[in-house]
DNA sequence: GCCGTTTTCGGCCCGACTGTTTTCAGTCG
């Protein structure tokens, strides 16, 4: 079983713990060994299991050492297939219910033998949940309303769609008399590349005008949560927004603590206490006496920071961007000073996958590299379609030395400062062959491979399929690595580590995709990538000219990636690529 | 179930809000 299949039924066992009202505790064990076994490569825990060496990773003890390998050997674990037998498979779904927990669904199921939600809604539409003890009329008619919009509330949202609703509202909220700081925090802030829902911080001097501005949004479709320092909404879309509103001197702990990750605040907080110190949204207080952090923070008890910067230095760290706080090792590193200068959307100099009207862009040439001058971009690469993506108006033979001829006679009549470079984003066949012959990608300056149609190989054919596209003479870089597109379509079978290895063994850059439904290959890779020799191209895949500015999207999750200026092929400058390019020629 | 400079047992991050209660459990982040 690989690695991220043990994680999964790891989860699953924590999600299945619950419901049989478990210690929260172990529950929790199980979930943080899944997270854990997530972080650590394929390779390195068949490794880790073959040297017996799985026990000294931290948050895996005895239990959990011998399930891994079992379902490593094996690809099955009794204590699992029991687990789950044991359970009336319904119940796990109940969970996805807004204001239902393990509890309550215990409740339901021992009291009512509700074991589904159709057997819900019924007991709920016959009046019988209503009954129950520590259940009443409000839960019922939330849980009928929780059961209807279920699809609409669990949805996540695209990164990007999410900072287009953000970016006015933390400019409303600035624009309030009353507010003196207003940030975006949670997962948004962190780069994520999609968002469950949104937060937002504010320290005011009174909290009922803030309150009153923000649930009166446009899109607001209910106010769901309305208390002394929070307020949620609830937009048409089934976005959930929540609004914490805190005193100035509060704001740092509150936009740390609202930023996450959980498992990023639960090491922060481990950390503080071992220093004495106990740590909430409301500050950093002496952990011995009597009260709550809250009390001892209005008391003035704590630490004084201005911003997060001093609240780190408070724990002896150095200042984390939030795009690492996802609790894998950032703060170790940031403690031994280790923490990487993260790429930055100011490093990028240019883009090497992008399209024209030539194959299904929505802008010519010219406009696109009129866009990238406005950028103040030193260069733009343009890479069509190849002439196997019929479905994008691919470019045949004749089209692309056409194409060819037209960027260099644009070049020449010095009409923009930014200098084009002429490429492809040339189809690998099904067979790992390329769309266009060896003679006509040698006139390029680079290109990029890319699969565009036989999804439904096999992990080792379509393994095979694309290290053969990489080992061709000609491929500079590898384009959307595996094919996903977020929430919509899921990635195709393939060996990300064997093809990370081939790239690197044949000098071959890997596109970090930035268009915000794709972000391929994905951030949670990268770290181990580059780390091996592996270079990173941060490319949009534009296909008008807004879509330049879809590499904020993959700057962000070069961040997260841990990536640095050195990694990216596009921070250097058109010399220094040139010479890339040529390099690459054998 | 995991962990240990409070170390092999007894802890395990911390607080807000809701709906049910009449002092608090459950859920959520």
């Amino acid at each position: 079983m690989t690695k991220n299949e043990i994680a999964d039924v790891l989860g699953e066992i924590g999600v299945l713990m619950e419901l049989k009202g478990e210690n929260p505790f172990k529950v929790r064990a199980y979930q943080n060994g899944a997270r854990v076994l997530e972080a650590i490569e394929e390779a390195e825990l068949a490794r880790l299991i073959a040297d017996d060496e799985l026990k000294s990773v931290k948050g895996i003890g005895e239990a959990l050492v011998q399930k891994i390998t079992e379902l490593h050997e094996t690809g099955r674990l009794e204590f699992f297939e029991k687990l789950k037998a044991s359970i009336a498979p319904g119940l796990v779904e109940l969970l996805e219910i807004p204001g239902l927990g393990p509890k309550k669904i215990k409740a339901l199921h021992e009291k009512l033998g509700v074991a589904s939600i159709a057997m819900l809604v019924a007991a709920c539409t016959e009046g019988r949940v209503a009954e129950l003890a520590g259940f009443g009329e409000k839960t019922q008619a939330k849980i009928l309303e929780g059961i209807k919009n279920r699809e609409a509330y669990g949805r996540r949202h695209l990164w990007w769609d999410a900072q287009e609703i953000v970016e006015p509202i933390v400019a409303g909220l600035r624009a309030l008399p009353q507010v003196e700081r207003a940030e975006a925090a949670g997962s948004l802030r962190r780069g994520l590349e999609t968002v469950g829902d949104l937060d937002f911080i504010v320290a005011a001097k009174e909290v009922a005008p803030v309150v009153a501005w923000f649930i009166a949004q446009p899109g607001v479709k209910e106010v769901t949560a309305q208390g002394e320092t929070k307020a949620s909404v609830r937009f048409e879309s089934g976005l959930q927004a929540d609004l914490r509103i805190v005193p100035a001197a509060q704001f740092a702990f509150a936009l740390h603590h609202f930023t996450g990750s959980k498992d990023h605040n639960v090491q922060m907080r481990q950390r503080a206490l071992e220093r004495g110190l106990s740590m909430s949204e409301w500050g950093l207080v002496p952990a011995a006496g009597e009260g709550t952090a809250k009390e001892k923070a209005e008391k003035g008890e704590g630490e004084k920071v201005e911003n997060e910067s001093g609240l780190f230095a408070a724990l002896g760290l150095r200042f984390i961007p939030p795009e690492l706080r996802e609790g894998l090792g950032e703060i170790e590193a940031a403690e031994k000073g280790e923490l990487p200068r993260l790429v930055e959307a100011g490093d990028l100099r240019g883009a090497f996958h992008n399209h024209t009207t030539e194959s299904d862009g929505r802008n010519t040439l010219v406009e696109m590299t009129a866009a990238a001058a406005a950028l103040g971009w030193e260069y733009l690469g343009i890479a069509d379609h190849s002439k196997a993506s019929v479905q994008a108006r691919g470019l045949t033979e004749e089209r692309l030395r056409a194409q060819i001829a037209e960027i260099h006679a644009l070049n020449k009549s010095g009409r923009f400062t930014t200098h084009v470079f002429t490429g492809t984003e040339c189809d690998i066949l099904p067979d790992g062959r390329l769309d266009f012959d060896d003679a006509l990608l040698a006139e390029l300056d680079y290109t990029v491979v890319s699969v565009h149609n036989a999804f439904s190989q096999d992990e080792a054919t379509m393994t095979a399929r694309i290290i053969r596209a990489i080992e061709h003479p000609s491929a500079t870089m590898l384009g959307h690595l595996t094919g996903r597109l977020l929430l919509r379509r899921e990635a195709y079978q393939v060996n990300v580590g064997k093809i990370v290895d081939a790239a690197i063994a044949n000098r071959v850059v890997i596109e970090l995709n930035a268009s915000p439904w794709r972000l391929d290959l994905d951030w949670r890779h990268w770290r181990v990538a580059v780390e091996r020799g592996l270079v990173c191209a941060i490319n949009p895949d534009a296909h008008e000219t807004e879509g330049l500015t879809h590499v904020r999207a993959g700057v962000n999750a070069a961040r997260k990636g841990w990536l640095t200026r050195e990694h990216v092929l596009n921070t250097r400058s058109r010399a220094e690529v040139e010479a890339w390019f040529k390099g690459r020629g054998r």
